[in-house]
DNA sequence: TGGGTTAGTAATCAACTAATTACTAGAGGC
DNA sequence: GCCTCTAGTAATTAGTTGATTACTAACCCA
């Protein structure tokens, strides 16, 4: 059962020797996926190794200890938050969308980084892991990271960006209480949906029919 | 040192036996707090027994299972912030305050709950837990009645309650997350948490230097 | 006062888990 | 064809951790 092939065929071509780089990136998206689904604590190194498709103790090793692995996700992930940002930021610079719909179009980057699975739930699991003395740093230095760059760089007022970020981890929360995949017609949990993710509530219920959830 | 003392000399006073349903509460307090410093599967039930100044297998005993135990605490947090919206409910229908200050009561019921150890922080980790069959489900349960009692009770329009529980998650994320106990005067913490806590700050930042947090 | 009920603990266990060590095999240069 | 570096695993371990069992002591009522 050892090297035959990865457990996630959609993913990669199955390949037996990796180069470091190439197998670090697989490990950490795998991570993120599985460290957002069951939080720092929840995880153990086998599931990510398991989802990755190499044995427990390669994953210790590459990364040193579960800890330094769990904080490459979270750099990771607020990495592609804030490429997503500002790739929205420069359109509204450029010209190319206008001014007023800015945080209409951040919403929607923010939205769209659900279907990269793991990257917002990672980070959120991140963000309640704060009482943890290096995660915690990491994490609330990325929250204010996120924060200035919506004041400042987009230039929006400070109390827009709070309430943005406020949604944000409505969103998150929804999310990460599997509101999408259990509810079941549920009068209530439509509406709030509806109301949380607007336009986007299709791609949002699309992302979560595609992971192993209920089988329903 | 087994009977001697209660290490949380401030709580209850000293004493050796205890009626089941008394010290049934007593755990459920202490459970709270750590279950929402540290999560569900980052605290063990070694740490409640500690807190609660008992032996770890009456934990175990008392509750059935861990996760037993985290269902009451979320069921007991979940009771209390209802009961916390209600009077603010009844305080507005019976014309004790305008119905236009409804929204920020209630904001200010919210945040008044802060003091009360680990209540808005165990839910949050329930919410976060949502992979998990029971808790998932029952958190899910508790936050869309959350949000029924809201819309309908309180008959506040449907996209208002949204941005309200938004507004929550906010304050629940900046909580876990640490910021209060760690924000060191820095420029974008303070400006996020006067804009998120309102009038509130300062009790909030009491309520966070009682904790044994950094010993700054 | 004594016997049953209730409150609580010590000792222990089996399962799990992060991390370490020592080993094997493939790839590429020369 | 050898030799070294890199990618990767099997085996193991020390430490946790939730749960069980068997026991003890306090309380209370007849």
């Amino acid at each position: 059962m050892s090297r035959v092939t990865n457990d996630d065929p959609s993913e990669h071509p199955i390949r037996e020797r990796m180069p470091a780089a190439e197998r670090r990136e697989l490990i950490l998206g795998h991570a993120s996926a599985v460290f957002g689904r069951t939080g720092y604590a929840g995880t153990t190194t086998e599931q990510i190794a398991q989802a990755a498709g190499i044995s427990q103790p390669y994953v210790v090793r590459m990364f040193g200890t579960k800890e330094k692995l769990f904080v490459e996700v979270m750099e990771r992930a607020l990495g592609k938050l804030i490429v997503a940002f500002r790739e929205v930021i420069r359109l509204r610079d450029s010209g190319e969308i206008p001014a007023d719909e800015l945080g209409a179009r951040l919403g929607q980057a923010y939205v769209d980084l659900i279907e990269d699975r793991g990257i917002l739930m990672s980070l959120m699991q991140g963000f309640i892991q704060g009482h943890d003395e290096v995660i915690g740093q990491r994490a609330r230095a990325g929250f204010l990271e996120i924060y200035r760059l919506l004041r400042d760089e987009a230039a929006i007022p400070a109390d827009d960006v709070r309430s943005f970020l406020a949604d944000g981890m409505l969103i998150n929360t929804l999310l990460a209480i599997g509101m999408p995949d259990n509810f079941e017609g549920d009068e209530a949990a439509t509406e709030l949906m509806t109301l949380s993710f607007g336009a986007k509530l299709d791609t949002v219920l699309c992302a979560a029919s595609e992971r192993p959830a209920r089988p329903a």
